[in-house]
DNA sequence: CTTTGTGCAAATTCTTTGCACCAAA
DNA sequence: TTTGGTGCAAAGAATTTGCACAAAG
């Protein structure tokens, strides 16, 4: 709780009710949860709530960095407060994403024609079947 | 033209004029072509054409493994007949998307947790500014 | 006060669906 | 004729926008 609120303003962003919630939301729920998810679970808790308030707070953390926002999902954008390196893997079943170890370096090529590229973040993706939707489609 | 009825084919896709051209226009166009892109060029030369023969025909296209589908981007789905391995970069101001060489081995991990997951599709992409426009951020 | 955040409703945009028509085997 | 492809219009779903109100300093 005074992680997520020291958390906030390390990064800049004023804290409020509401985005102490969803940043605790995101801290406590690697799930990498979409909109909806987070709207619906918070709303038990502080029933004002909007959605709006919602996609607004999550565009500004994803602008300043606080979080990261995955676009693994063909539907809808999902969000990760988690801070380490790490893949995700999405099953293209049951649309579940897992964060999966990152072995190795990724790093951003130093190509001719991308040596003025200036690169923010790096996203590793895997689409394929779960273990257990994987076992199902035998 | 042949090359990409052959293509087709080979991808198990029965060819129609619709198709070849979708086909041909992803060979030609290494743009990363978005739905509308595609739908608004290809329409000059068949003006019969619907958006919803160009959605259902880089679905099959994806799924029977003949082009990719990108979700680099927030809002809609881009598509790429690339078929060589490589990493996208999307530029986070002018929105573009480039191909970017890819020069080490990207492994699915042999983890505990993920050994009987099944992976179909690896993606690296990164976000950032382009020359173009890191040039004018500054 | 003044600035900034919140939330409702309406609008927008991408994508899918239902269904009728068309074309090829 | 039967199967599968095409295309229109309508529906659906995620996200954004406009604006009024509330909160915080």
């Amino acid at each position: 709780m005074d992680t997520a609120k020291q958390y906030l303003i390390n990064n800049g962003i004023k804290p409020s009710v509401q985005r102490l919630a969803i940043m605790m939301y995101l801290l406590e729920h690697r799930t990498h949860p979409t909109v909806d998810e987070i709207f619906n679970d918070l709303s038990k808790a502080i029933p004002t709530l909007s959605k709006t308030t919602v996609y607004n707070t999550l565009k500004i953390f994803a602008e300043k960095g606080a979080i990261l926002s995955l676009t693994i999902d063909e539907k809808m954008v999902r969000f990760d407060g988690y801070n380490q390196r790490h893949a995700h893997f999405r099953c293209l079943n049951c649309n579940k994403v897992f964060d999966i170890p990152l072995n190795y370096d990724v790093e951003f090529p130093k190509a001719e024609e991308t040596k003025d590229f200036q690169n923010i973040e790096t996203h590793v993706y895997h689409r394929g079947y779960c273990s257990e939707c994987a076992k199902e489609n035998k």
